[in-house]
RNA sequence: GGAGAUGUGGCAGAGUGGUCGAUUGCGGUAGUCUUGAAAACUACUGUACUGCAAGGUACCGGGGGUUCGAAUCCCUCCAUCUCCGCCA
């Protein structure tokens, strides 16, 4: 959400920005600009009623003090009509915050100046690329056959314990899944990230608190009994750590990493490109997330990257890193880096991190601030990235590194599997 | 889940209808004193909105209500503690 304040000083580079999302706000900012004008008058004239409210209330306790009663009686009288304008006031001042709120909601992240122009992921920058592609046999087999042949993952059995994409791992399959949460989490660890476990359910404040509401509401997993939402990414709980708090200069960076289950009800997709691993209701991802400076979140932000490009090093998986352009951005960010790893079977290129500077945009309804070096309160930014999601990956390493001997694990995974090959 | 108690500023802890945005102590910042430090003393020390400013307004767990006036009374929700029940 952006602040008004910054709407009213940049309404001229906001719009101009939001050409790169092909969003049309002109009508929408004007709209807001003048509501908070209404805003600001009724709040004035309230704040006056008050005020002679309590200037007179002020001067009946004297009077009643003194033994004035009849006085006192009297201005009683006058404030009755103050009192009952103050509530149409109040009325109409909650009518246009709701208004107002509403209104803000529907305003997207303004995209960095770097941000190309575009309206579809056709038109996203590829910035990197690294590892080869490898040549496989004819015989080659997608990921889905290869859990099947293997015994890694059983897609049928988790139908009938709880529906179509809640997979169950098994054997050399669940341990190559735990193994990648345990070397992901040593090496975010390692890069500086304090680990963090925190609940699969978040309450309502938090899911606004990260954007996940009022725009994603058909997304999450939503439990009424208790009103709770299950996560749809780390990022919702470990980020709402940080909502209304004020820190310090001197806390900065504040880096957190932490491994959950994800759950997203995925509405609306199904077909071939949902196959296997590619999308489900239940994946496990582990997730970094930085709370840092303003001045100094684009060079976090790379620092992010690079930290999982590391990590697709050491898996040895070929993969290319994109720049988000405008029509594929994200709605609550205002730049994002993609990074894909190919799959060799599928012969397509699959997208394993997503890793965003959300700038204030998080920090606005989170209310995360910082003191400055005057003490006056700012907003701080917030960024966070996949670090990895593992279901893409486990497809990416099953089928890239099949052989007629089995499938070899990356050397630097065997330390947390305790084999190397799957055969 | 049942019964009871509690929730005040960074912390501790007063305040039970009016002069309370809130006594006091600790902590913090600045100053005086000192070669320096400590001690002592003095002043300042929450947030947000609004205004050029002076100022005004709101906030005592959240929300609502009673009242001319609420930290203080009422309702409701949440959290914590104690006891009981249940339970990995």
């Amino acid at each position: 959400m952006l602040q008004t304040n910054y709407i009213r000083e940049n309404k001229e580079t906001i719009l101009e920005r939001y050409q790169k999302r092909n969003f049309d706000g002109v009508a929408l900012i004007d709209q807001i600009i003048k509501l908070d004008d209404e805003r600001k008058s009724t709040q004035h004239a309230l704040d006056n009623q008050l005020a002679e409210g309590n200037k007179l209330a002020k001067q009946i306790g004297q009077l009643f003090k003194e033994g004035k009663q009849q006085e006192a009686v009297q201005i009683k009288e006058q404030t009755k009509a103050l009192k009952e304008s103050g509530i149409v006031l109040k009325e109409e001042q909650n009518k246009i915050l709701e208004q107002l709120k509403e209104l803000l909601y529907q305003l997207p992240n303004v995209p960095n100046q770097t941000v190309p122009a575009g309206t579809s992921e056709a038109d996203n920058e590829t910035i990197f690329e690294a590892g080869s592609i490898p040549v496989l046999n004819d015989n080659a087999l997608p990921h889905w056959e290869l859990t099947k042949k293997y015994n890694l993952i059983d897609f049928e059995l988790g139908v009938k314990v709880a529906g179509a994409g809640f997979p169950i791992y098994r054997g050399k399959g669940a341990k190559l899944q735990r193994a990648l949460i345990s070397f992901f989490l040593e090496e975010a660890i390692e890069n500086g990230y304090e680990e963090v476990i925190p609940p699969l359910m978040v309450n309502e404040a938090s899911a606004y608190g990260t954007g996940q509401l009022p725009d994603k509401e058909g997304q999450m997993y939503y439990m009424p009994a208790d009103d709770l939402y299950m996560i749809p990414t780390a990022e919702v709980p470990i980020t709402n750590l940080y909502r209304d708090v004020i820190l310090k200069e001197k806390d900065f960076p504040i880096k957190n990493t932490g491994y959950t289950p994800c759950f997203r009800r995925e509405a609306g997709s199904y077909g071939s490109d949902v196959r296997g691993l590619n999308r489900l209701h239940q994946f496990d991802k582990v997730e970094i997330i930085q709370i840092q400076h303003p001045d100094k979140s684009y060079e976090t932000l790379d620092t992010m990257v690079d930290h999982v490009k590391g990590l697709l090093n050491k898996l040895e998986l070929p993969y290319r890193v994109l720049k988000l352009c405008g029509g594929d951005l994200g709605f609550t960010a205002a730049l994002t880096f993609d990074l894909e790893v190919y799959s060799t079977a599928q012969k397509k290129w699959l997208e394993v991190s997503s890793v965003s500077n959300f700038e204030t945009f998080q920090a606005n309804r989170l209310k995360c601030r910082y003191k400055d070096d005057k003490g006056k309160t700012q907003l701080v930014h917030t960024l966070n990235g996949s670090a990895l999601a593992l279901p893409r990956i486990m497809a990416a390493l099953l089928e890239n590194n099949q052989t007629d001997d089995g499938i070899k694990i990356p050397k630097a995974l065997v330390p947390y599997t305790g084999f190397d090959i799957i055969n």
